[in-house]
DNA sequence: CCGTCCGCTCTTGTATACAAATTAGTTGAC
DNA sequence: GTCAACTAATTTGTATACAAGAGCGGACGG
């Protein structure tokens, strides 16, 4: 076993932010979490400095690491965010997709029409990401793809809530099919607007977004 | 002193690196470091650490922390994703600037005016950041800052390396002048298209990078 | 009875010791 | 002479021990 139990440590901490395992507020007392995994605080240390990094936990000196909660406005602007970034990939993909991306695109296209129509939630949740991901690395910037990952991870709870409201999977969905099609005939500057218009959380969106966080 | 250690480190070494002290490809050897600094292994190994998640450096399992060098390419898609980014601060900040961004913006470019006119490229490159900070913050979007900020510094020792070129001081100040304009008349789609312009690296800027790159 | 100050404890930050792995060097065999 | 394998040394990864700052409680004074 080598660095992995730094890395099954992050990976288990974020899971259990994301779960709600951990709250936001929770102070994670190094120790504890050294016991609870069998590990000594070195190892806990170091996830924690990379969770911290990526944004899920903050780190005061001398005071311990809690658990954020970002509002629903920070929310809202790292949506705003990634609506862009999406909108960049989409519109590099358009011009620049090779034959295996599309058969990529399409194949994970017919996967998210399956679990929209199998009414499955958890199945379309994975498979919208691994639609997504497909634009991303069509576009061809292993930096932008680098990015794009990074920020869906983070905003992944979030995006689950987003699924509970009543029809969003049919929605998001429909919305896809347009999306491909964009990309696939070539037209950046559409398939720009249209990914940066399905990431964005608008109008009604938003107030859905703050009443599915209130009542979790 | 307090974890003030580790961040002195983690500037330290990251400076080292921009004003490549430490070369791409060079192996961080901990124990050495750790001599150089005057501390343990401990603190040395969290801001390499830091360094690796900002994607300075490189570490891999059991083999060290390497200096990574990112090709032309590569510096080509950071660009090209700082330019996206840029265009959404300055879109946002058209938008929702307030007097105070006026009067900070404004103030900023007159710095910039000053040492681009005195041929102060180090004076300049400084000014530079400020300025964009200034649009950064206009967007009153505090994630958009951050992601900015951090690409920003990211791509430091490149931008530095840009001025070098023949003129471009004064280009890039001239088309700041633009930026402000279109900022201030609220022109969104304006201020976006030109500042893509004015950070993305294109055309003859490509074969500039390239170049000054190499004669490093 | 309330407020402030001092001290104790608990947690984090740093150092060092120990274990495991990789790499390089040397030796032996083909 | 060259290649491969084994061993030793160097270096990373983990654990533990030690130091120092922050929070909390009790005691003393007003």
């Amino acid at each position: 076993m080598a660095e992995n139990i730094v890395q099954k440590l992050r990976d288990d901490i974020e899971n259990g932010i994301v779960t709600n395992q951990f709250a936001p507020g929770d102070r994670l007392d190094e120790m504890q979490l050294a016991k609870q995994f069998g590990v000594s605080r070195t190892p806990v240390r170091e996830a924690l400095m990379q969770l911290s990094a990526i944004g899920l936990i903050e780190i005061r000196p001398r005071r311990g690491a809690v658990v954020v909660e970002p509002g629903p406005h920070r929310i809202y602007e790292m949506f705003e965010v990634m609506a862009e970034l999406e909108g960049m990939a989409g519109s590099l993909a358009a011009r620049r997709h090779t034959d295996a991306d599309r058969a990529d695109l399409l194949a994970s296209h017919g996967r998210c029409e399956q679990s929209a129509k199998a009414d499955d939630a958890d199945t379309y949740y994975y498979d919208n990401e691994l639609f997504h991901l497909a634009i991303y690395t069509a576009s061809h910037s292993s930096f932008l793809v680098e990015q794009c990952t990074a920020l869906h991870r983070r905003l992944r709870p979030y995006r689950r809530l987003q699924l509970r409201v009543r029809n969003r999977m049919k929605t998001s969905y429909s919305e896809h099919a347009e999306i491909v099609e964009a990309i696939l005939a070539g037209e950046a500057e559409l398939a720009r607007t249209l990914l940066r218009q399905h990431i964005a959380v608008q109008g009604d969106r938003f107030s859905d977004l703050v009443a599915t966080l209130a009542q979790r």
